[in-house]
DNA sequence: CGCGCGATTGATTCGGCTCAATAACTGTGG
DNA sequence: CCACAGTTATTGAGCCGAATCAATCGCGCG
């Protein structure tokens, strides 16, 4: 165990580069800034690492900062009535977080939560608001993305509404798919439970088993202990109603 | 019906301000913007008015600018499956709509339709662009908004994942009370179908009927016609869960 | 006054939840 | 490398909330 995290923290000696040689950077909303500004960022940014299970930020505090993701995979969770875990979205490489409550003035509003190990920058709110009246190219970007998941929230929104379990099912696979990609096995490569399967779809654990159950015996996925393989990706949107695959 | 039409436009030739003297103004973005981006505004905005269930906005066309609502209230609609209507939010006077799209260089992603007779201001979006690359202040207000809307739609999605029908319609009705206030008699200051109802709380319109009759027949709330009237908000809380009223 | 939309109520059906029992898997220590 | 313990996945049975289908009522408006 202490082994593990002394391997993590070499890695991030080792391998997380200033902003400026970040690759990680192109996927984030700090792509394309000027080198002026990354430096002026790489000088005040500091790396963290969590392991699987922790948390990056707990509903209900302030942001003073924010993270921007180089390695690892996260969920975002709200605990709703009885204690019970919805998962909102998903987070990974290149992702930032943290912003939405920062920019807000509000509290954080979901347990961010790693699902593996995850290692990120820590970037103190001052740099931020300071880009923000300065770079108006950050700043936009920083729009577009807040105004995509805005788009993203309402989508997922009138699903939950409408769809039937089944359909919800079949579409969250495929937006697993997209989002974590494949291993070399083909198995989507996230770690997911079944219980948080269930929490993303908004159901109970043992429903989510019964429809993959299905899916399985129809031959559109295949299953491997906790993981996913998805064999026929057209039937699994036929069977969520998603048009726009 | 031409005489309506003809007091509106009357009315709005009346009534609407310049951006600097207006006084909805100070509940949108635009408050407490320097006067001289004011008379910029001022001078390129267009004063539109649509009547009841006409659409500002239609889902997948391009937003080329955004409205600024002075006066009247609106309905944020996805279209879902088998062309149900899932309402997933509601707009005011003060709010600005159609910048998710115009932001995120994304289609609209809901048809936003007047629920009675809107006024409203046009504003072009370059405008908008280049008060974004020139005022801090604007910039990060919209970025606020932004972002506080993207916490209230993930408490939506908790709620619809996880609350029964009956705690969501109470809550829904806390929050068409809070949103639209009431009229002279205490009703609730928003003209909704109990169809409508049932596509934001995302249910069937009898199932709305049917917790609407036990909620009067508790003496929680009174209705006349499509109209309510809340009796006991601590009740309906209590009902819905909701623990931050 | 009558037409038509919207509200209401009842009867029936069904998707999905809960509870309960069993099987498979993961990691841990001997 | 195996046995054990604790998770996690799976399957079955029964129940319940909510959807659907069908009628009827009521009101606002021409």
């Amino acid at each position: 165990m202490f082994e593990k995290i002394s391997n993590l923290q070499m890695m991030i000696k080792k391998d997380i580069p200033n902003c400026e040689n970040c690759l990680t950077r192109k996927l984030s909303i700090f792509a394309g800034l000027p080198s002026d500004d990354l430096k002026n960022i790489s000088t005040s940014k500091r790396c963290v690492y969590f392991k699987k299970g922790q948390e990056l930020f707990h509903e209900g505090v302030n942001a003073n900062g924010i993270y921007c993701i180089y390695t690892g995979k996260l969920k975002f969770a709200r605990i709703g009535v009885e204690g019970k875990e919805q998962i909102i979205r998903f987070g990974k490489k290149g992702d930032i977080v943290g912003y939405r409550s920062l920019l807000s003035r509000e509290t954080v509003s979901a347990n961010v939560i790693a699902l593996n190990d995850v290692v990120a920058c820590y970037i103190p709110k001052d740099i931020i608001v300071k880009m923000i009246s300065k770079d108006a190219l950050f700043t936009s970007q920083l729009l577009m993305k807040a105004c995509h998941e805005l788009g993203e929230a309402g989508k997922f929104i009138t699903n939950l509404a409408q769809k039937s379990v089944r359909e919800r099912l079949a579409e969250v696979l495929l937006i697993l798919h997209t989002t974590f990609d494949v291993d070399d096995l083909g198995f989507i490569d996230v770690n997911l439970k079944r219980e948080e399967i269930a929490s993303v779809v908004g159901t109970a654990t043992e429903t989510v088993i019964r429809f993959l159950s299905e899916f399985k015996a129809d031959g559109n996925i295949e299953l491997n202990g906790s993981r996913i393989k998805l064999l026929n990706l057209n039937k699994l949107a036929d069977i969520g109603s998603v048009y726009d695959y």
